[in-house]
DNA sequence: GTGAGTGCAAACGATTTGCACGGTG
DNA sequence: CACCGTGCAAATCGTTTGCACTCAC
């Protein structure tokens, strides 16, 4: 018998590849649903917005992408790489990355102190960037 | 002359101060918009939705209130006391706080690696608390 | 009395869902 | 050829906005 905990067997759709594609040869690392949408629509092949939603959803569960809900409303999507927190400028709106070992530390001060597992946190700081704060 | 920079003028409502006895004695620190409105209609004054917005918002503005984002979706408000931060349980949804002392060291750190200005930035981390460890 | 604050309804934007169809495995 | 994934439309959910009215100042 197959394990109950098997994870769901993929298709490798066009649709599938196609946002896969865009996301990794996106100048933006993070990318917006609606952006998603734009960019397969000037590569020609048009999707429904809901197929992208559900599709990034997978890609998510399988773990080949990251979700990043930085502000409120809209969620970002990147490919999976190094593990990596994020800064928003609360201004410009600009994001900065910041590489795991900064936080590492505290990170795992923060799992003594309170029992949580944290392995997979991440971090979105929301602050002025150099540039908004030279006014 | 009164300066162009002048806080705008507060008018004291029942409906703001109710909101805020609602904020000030909740048994959870954070209350999402719908909890507000259930505690007003609880307390025997309902109040539009629209009005609970608006009046969050304006206490958010006067520094009364924080607003904390911590899932995707809806909002949460808390009274501003202590610099704290968040770790919220992917499983139960339980919330924690952690003292900022615990974290000051890093976001100055972040600061210096980025440039950016954190001062009142707020971590919302995400993990899985004791319990849900525990299985 | 004047304008900030309120109530109401309608608009809005992001995301989701039910269903029929089509293509992958 | 079974069933996952897609397209489409409509629904849902949180939040915002325009407008007339009211109440704090």
């Amino acid at each position: 018998m197959s394990s109950a905990l098997e994870p769901t067997a993929r298709r490798q759709t066009k649709q599938r590849s196609l946002i896969w594609d865009v996301l990794a040869g996106a100048d933006e690392r993070h990318l917006s649903v609606a952006e998603v949408e734009t960019a397969v629509r000037a590569a020609g092949s048009p999707l429904h917005r809901a197929t992208i939603y559900r599709t990034l959803d997978r890609l998510v569960d399988d773990g080949l992408l990251v979700r990043t809900n930085l502000g409120s409303d809209r969620s970002t999507y990147e490919i999976a790489e190094d593990h990596h927190h994020h800064l928003v400028c609360a201004e410009c709106g600009r994001t900065e990355h910041v590489p795991h070992v900064l936080v590492s530390g505290t990170i795992r001060r923060i799992e003594e102190y309170s029992g949580f597992d944290l392995a997979n946190a991440q971090l979105g700081l929301h602050g002025r960037c150099r540039d908004c704060r030279g006014r």
